[in-house]
DNA sequence: ACGAGTAAGGA
DNA sequence: TCCTTACT
């Protein structure tokens, strides 16, 4: 009897049956409806990809090889297509057949035959989503048969064709995360990668916290090991299992656990003969390495998805410079883990021997874990990757370990499907080395830097255009199918048909009006100030980031030539039209209405998508606006300058095209550049009081922190100083500064001139030697290290460069503050202060190392230190 | 491997 | 000059 199913997808595969001895597949869906889990056997769903020969030539070449492939094809159909670069029509065959991965093998014989074959490489799971349009993370429903009804199971069959996607509407399914951590029973000095090897201590305890990404005080539990024996880790671990499966989490979350936790917790089930397999909710565990230039290993388990976090802090440098939990957190959510006296197995087996003490700390210790690692999933941007793979229909399993660019994809394909048009191929071998040989020899071109043409300006209004390199492809209708033959040669805006709408552009049409509709009511929440509005606007602000993410990822792909929608042409016609915009059209422009008005307007800077206009209005002065900020039209001075920008605005909205936007993003009273330098500037916004310092040496965390305290305070008094002293008083900064790097104690030096460098590869491999790389190797020596194997665990690599003879290397004189201090080393205080003299210079302030050196004061350092 | 463009210091 | 890093 067929009955109505809904629940929400969240994951698919396929498996092989044999019927009436004919071998099929059958596609499962997994998913959730409310809270039981809903197992969808699909029959009838066949794996098919397109062929450019009649069924007969197709059919000869497959019945002279083996068993397998002349029994695939079981049905064609003659059909038009279009391709997607260039649209030409294509009539080809549909070969429809029955196993899913013959598909390649089908191809390859087709292809030595000489035809052309297309949507031969989409994944059998993909190919369903899309043909029916379904999207995991949406309600789906199922007219089936149930096979199986429990309390927390529904297993069911249904054809393909009685599965469809329950309506247009997004789901707001919050996947259920849950983090764990476990304890081992080491010993001190006993190392990670010496437990590892071994695998024969205990665990002590497994924490866990489980929630959504909304929850902030998610549930937990600790299981804590009773006794150091067999039966006892035993129970652990059976306790371990049976909370997961009752939890029912979609996505285990850990900390290093794919190098950690997991193989350590396989070992030890397996001593007991059990599995981590059994949390998969299809067959067993698989451990699938997937293979790229830089391997990275992940687990997956059916059903659900498995996260390591440590992947994903990308971008993050602790300051100690290793990355840990308790680094990471500290950096990311300003919280640590519970500090210890003891050892952790010392600590269990205080608490185990009686001490209540120990016990609760020992508890709490490893709870903390858990919870940070919860904590820091969000942070880390997994609560953005689930929403982006809601919003393309994505299986969170595989989406995980996505790029975005690989889920954007899918969009695309969407499209393509619905519009007749084939889905372009992956590139073969040969066409990645033809596609990389040609990007060599012309090289991609990016976007437009305007060269600063002055050090300084005032009174300035810093434009950017919203999204502009996607609503540059919605304006000029750029796609794959709009492109027109042979056009390299025109100018950019014309390579593309003006009709029909291209699937790129009808693409970048959805997404942006659906990001513009999320920003306007997030807008809106914020002005109303709704009750309880962060929840709903964290939500909101996630989605219209992932949309912003996914418009730029698919903009990436037309440039990625690994991937199936490269095509250089578009891409290079993308940011042409932009440089043109940025290089030509608005410097005519501006010039235009400068002249067209009584006061000047110039086009002082830009950067891909920003202009920075300086506003030479008469009567003007930097006095005129010591108002409480933000700039409102207050004073007559104020509305002067704001009914200007605004007027260069609309002047200039009237000459944009259709789509191509350009906002107000700031306006300064005085902003410092540098002629000749790109990607540097500074300023007071005059709308938030902000100081905005982009680009350079105060920014660069290759710099000591003191040499970009000393450059951040200079451009301060540069910027804020009215007076006609103000160079006066920006020397003076320096001046104190570089006295107290030469005049204090060691002691409280080291930590505002200690710089960390990354270590990329061993030692051995750098053929110039930074200053990290020379530092790393004195501290390996010193600590009796391997640097083979301790490189690897450095994120940044904290060093000082201590006196040497001048002609001696940095990376000779480079040390770990500890080494450092320990072998009473002198530090190189005129390096660090010819650093800062150096950085001063570029703004006009020239003081020479002998004046430097001059006056006696002694300025105690935490003067500068705010 | 997300991309190009840019600057700058050290060997 | 090349190598390496970091920032927009």
């Amino acid at each position: 009897m067929n009955t109505s199913i809904d629940f929400v997808l969240l994951d698919a595969d396929y498996e092989i049956y044999v019927r009436d001895g004919i071998k099929k597949p059958l596609l499962r869906l997994w998913g959730r409806s409310n809270s039981k889990r809903v197992e969808i056997r699909v029959s009838g769903f066949l794996p098919y990809f397109y062929a450019e020969a009649s069924e007969e030539k197709i059919r000869k070449i497959l019945n002279k090889r083996g068993e397998q492939t002349k029994d695939w094809l079981i049905e064609t159909f003659r059909c038009k297509k279009r391709t997607f670069f260039g649209g030409s029509s294509r009539i080809v065959t549909q070969l429809i057949g029955n196993i899913p991965f013959l598909v390649p093998e089908i191809k390859q014989l087709l292809q030595q035959a000489g035809i052309e074959v297309h949507e031969a490489d989409i994944p059998f799971t993909r190919r369903f989503l899309i043909d029916r349009n379904v999207r995991a993370l949406h309600p789906v429903t199922v007219i089936g048969t149930i096979i199986k009804q429990e309390n927390d199971i529904l297993i069911a069959e249904a054809p393909f064709k009685n599965i469809s996607q329950k309506t247009e509407a997004s789901s707001d399914y919050q996947p259920l995360l849950l983090a764990f951590d476990i304890e081992v029973d080491h010993k001190q000095g006993e190392t990670i990668h010496e437990l590892l090897l071994v695998k024969k201590r205990r665990i002590t305890a497994i924490s866990m916290a489980w929630g959504t990404v909304e929850t902030e005080n998610p549930d937990s539990k600790v299981i804590i090991l009773e006794n150091d024996s067999d039966i006892a880790e035993n129970a652990l671990l059976i306790k371990f299992l049976e909370t997961v499966k009752q939890t029912k989490p979609d996505v285990l979350l850990s900390f290093n656990g794919t190098f950690f936790d997991i193989p350590y917790l396989i070992a030890r089930l397996s001593r007991y003969g059990k599995s981590l397999g059994e949390l998969a909710l299809f067959t067993g565990l698989q451990k699938d390495i997937i293979k790229s230039k830089i391997p990275v290993e992940s687990y997956k388990l059916k059903g659900r998805a498995v996260i390591d976090l440590l992947p994903k802090t990308w971008g993050i440098h602790p300051i100690s410079g290793q990355k840990t939990l308790d680094s990471v957190s500290e950096e990311v959510l300003g919280e640590s883990k519970v500090k210890l006296e003891k050892s952790i197995g010392e600590l269990w087996r205080a608490g185990v021997l009686g001490s209540k003490e120990d016990a609760q700390l020992f508890r709490e210790y490893s709870l903390k874990d858990a919870i940070l690692t919860f904590k820091l999933a969000s942070e880390l941007g997994v609560s953005n990757s689930i929403e982006l793979c809601r919003l393309t229909g994505y299986p969170i399993p595989e989406g995980i370990l996505s790029t975005s660019r690989n889920i954007g994809e899918l969009e695309l394909m969407r499209i393509l499907h619905s519009k007749d048009i084939f889905i372009p191929s992956k590139p073969s071998p040969t066409e990645l080395k033809a596609r990389k040989e040609f990007s060599r020899k012309y090289p991609h071109l990016g976007g437009w830097v305007i060269d600063p043409s002055v050090d300084e300006a005032t009174f300035v209004g810093i434009f950017d255009f919203r999204s502009l390199y996607p609503n540059i492809v919605r304006t000029h209708n750029i796609s794959g199918e709009t492109l027109i033959a042979n056009s390299e040669g025109y100018p950019p805006e014309q390579r593309f048909l003006k009709e029909p709408r291209g699937a790129l552009a009808i693409l970048m049409d959805r997404i942006l009006e659906q990001r513009y509709q999320t920003q306007e009511i997030l807008t809106k929440i914020k002005e109303n100030r709704a009750q309880d509005p962060q929840k709903q606007t964290d939500l909101l602000e996630k989605r219209q980031i992932s949309l912003k993410l996914m418009a730029n990822s698919l903009l990436g792909a037309s440039n990625y030539p690994r991937g199936r929608f490269y095509h250089h042409i578009i891409a290079n016609s993308i940011t042409a039209i932009a440089r043109e915009l940025l290089s030509e059209k608005l410097e005519n422009w501006t010039n235009e209405y400068s002249e067209r008005h009584p006061y000047d307007v110039l086009l002082r800077y830009g950067d891909t998508d920003s202009i920075f206009v300086e506003f030479i209005l008469p009567n003007l002065s930097l006095t005129d606006f010591q108002q409480e900020l933000p700039l409102k039209a207050r004073t007559r001075k104020e509305k002067q300058l704001l009914v200007a920008i605004n007027d260069y605005r609309s002047f200039l909205a009237q000459k944009l095209p259709e789509f191509l936007e350009l906002q107000l993003e700031d306006i300064t009273s005085r902003i410092i550049l540098k002629k000749g330098r790109k990607k540097a500037y500074a300023y007071v916004s005059l709308l938030t009081n902000n100081i905005i310092i982009r680009g350079f040496e105060a920014v660069r965390s290759d710099w000591s922190p003191l040499a970009r305290k000393a450059q951040r305070e200079l451009l301060e008094a540069l910027l804020t100083d009215l007076s006609d002293e103000r160079r006066e008083h920006a020397r003076r900064v320096i001046f104190n500064i570089s006295r107290a790097i030469l005049r204090n104690p060691v002691s409280q030096l080291v930590k505002e001139l200690t710089i960390r460098g990354p270590l990329r590869r061993s030692p051995a491999k750098y053929r110039s030697k930074t200053p990290a790389v020379g530092a790393f190797l004195h501290y390996c020596e010193q600590k009796n290290l391997d640097p083979e194997l301790e490189w690897k665990k450095w994120d940044g690599f904290p060093y000082i460069i201590a006196k040497g003879s001048s002609n001696e290397s940095q990376y000779l004189r480079a040390y770990h503050p500890d080494v450092f201090q320990q072998n009473k080393k002198e530090i190189d205080r005129l390096h660090y202060v010819r650093e800062i003299l150096g950085a001063s210079k570029r703004f006009g302030i020239n003081i020479n190392e002998t004046e430097a050196q001059q006056g006696a004061l002694i300025i105690p350092l935490t003067v500068f230190l705010k």
